[in-house]
DNA sequence: AACAAAAGAATGAACGTTCATTTATTGATT
DNA sequence: AATCAATAAATGAACGTTCATTCTTTTGTT
């Protein structure tokens, strides 16, 4: 413990200064982060209207008005905390993706990302679900939130062309690819169904049937 | 006004008492929906955790204790407001269902008549999909709400039997039948798409592409 | 010593709910 | 038909609590 935030004597004092700057800012990320978390838990287990800042501040191990210093307000604080869980959504849904891969290669990789995170990621999964239908977020956010999924619409847009895919909006598209594993996460935390992996390549399938032209 | 309650005069005691009496039954019934009116529009437009009960009661145009008399506490109010939406929408789903239509007729007309209540009773309808993702609604009760759609459920069950519908789980069927149309409602509900008649038609071959066998 | 980070107590507003009354309706009695 | 006690429905103010946020003090670092 102690180990780690060691004074490294052996470095000159600029560099020492670097090093303390470095461990404050991780200080800083690390008590963000515990109350974005902390965010997510509460939001999950007691919903938006009671997940209070000071619960949130005792869960993450701080005072409420700590929050204040990272946070302009509970709006800011769940903002940011969408708009982080959304984009590490992203993140995963596009690992080992290139947009130079044939469309339909390309769109099963990006599902079973988004499927695998869908259904093991289930704490920032279920926050997304409670997020995408209510006043919860500004809709300015919420907006913003969408930008990172544009290598998929562009994959479509080619899909398109080529004949592969329907020629629909994307939103009817997105209706029957992404969508749906919502519904199927949600039952699986209600503990009312568990997707088996046999099924997830039967309900891939199923997408794949809707949307291919 | 007054012409409507006017006293029955022809008719004997006893009848009168009858009439009375269903009038008293009319009018709480008034309040009471009126109520539940007030607060889907407010849970609507403001989020659950921003539709406290001074505004459901003056929106339905009763002083706030008035609630107490018709609901034990808000969640008992939400509860109810759930089941009656949810069972308003199995009623608009299987309108002219006959349990020995054939599987493919029942299904597409169980699905337009979903598909019309999703895009048209759209504070209904916005209302569930908040209900769907938060903790908001009591487990108990979200499983007493399922019960209505039972109909469905069985027509699911001949059509596997059949070899008419792929032999998978109902969740899973109900994740590409009903639940990409309560997406679509969304994006309409926040006017960033409209569906229109030929493209619903479009969505239903969807629908069936991914589940026929 | 100077400074920022963090804490904890404090604050006013807003919440769900209750309570003491008032108002409206009913049924019996004249 | 009129009166009146009894009951039910409805009210607005008030309650205790909890909330998001701020203020003042303490702690820790340079």
């Amino acid at each position: 413990m102690e180990e780690c935030y060691r004074t490294p004597y052996l470095l000159s004092t600029k560099k020492q200064t670097e090093f303390y700057n470095m461990i404050k800012k991780k200080k800083i990320k690390d008590k963000k982060s515990a109350l974005l978390k902390a965010t997510l838990t509460l939001v999950n287990n007691n919903g938006f209207h009671n997940a209070p800042m000071s619960k949130i501040a005792k869960l993450a191990g701080v005072a409420p008005a700590t929050i204040y210093l990272y946070f302009e307000n509970k709006q800011d604080l769940i903002n940011t905390l969408y708009l982080e869980v959304k984009s590490s959504f992203s993140v995963c849904a596009f690992e080992g993706y290139e947009a130079d891969l044939p469309v339909k290669q390309g769109f099963e990789l990006i599902w079973y990302n988004a499927a695998s995170y869908k259904l093991n990621q289930i704490e920032e999964s279920t926050f997304l679900s409670q997020c995408d239908n209510t006043p919860m977020i500004d809709e300015e956010i919420r907006k913003e939130g969408l930008e990172p999924l544009r290598p998929l619409l562009d994959l479509w847009e080619r899909g398109k062309k080529e004949g592969i895919i329907k020629p629909l909006s994307d939103f009817i598209l997105y209706a029957y690819t992404i969508y749906p594993l919502s519904f199927l996460l949600a039952m699986q935390e209600r503990n009312l169904y568990k997707v088996s992996k046999e099924e997830l390549s039967e309900t891939f399938q199923m997408t794949w049937s809707a949307i291919k032209s």
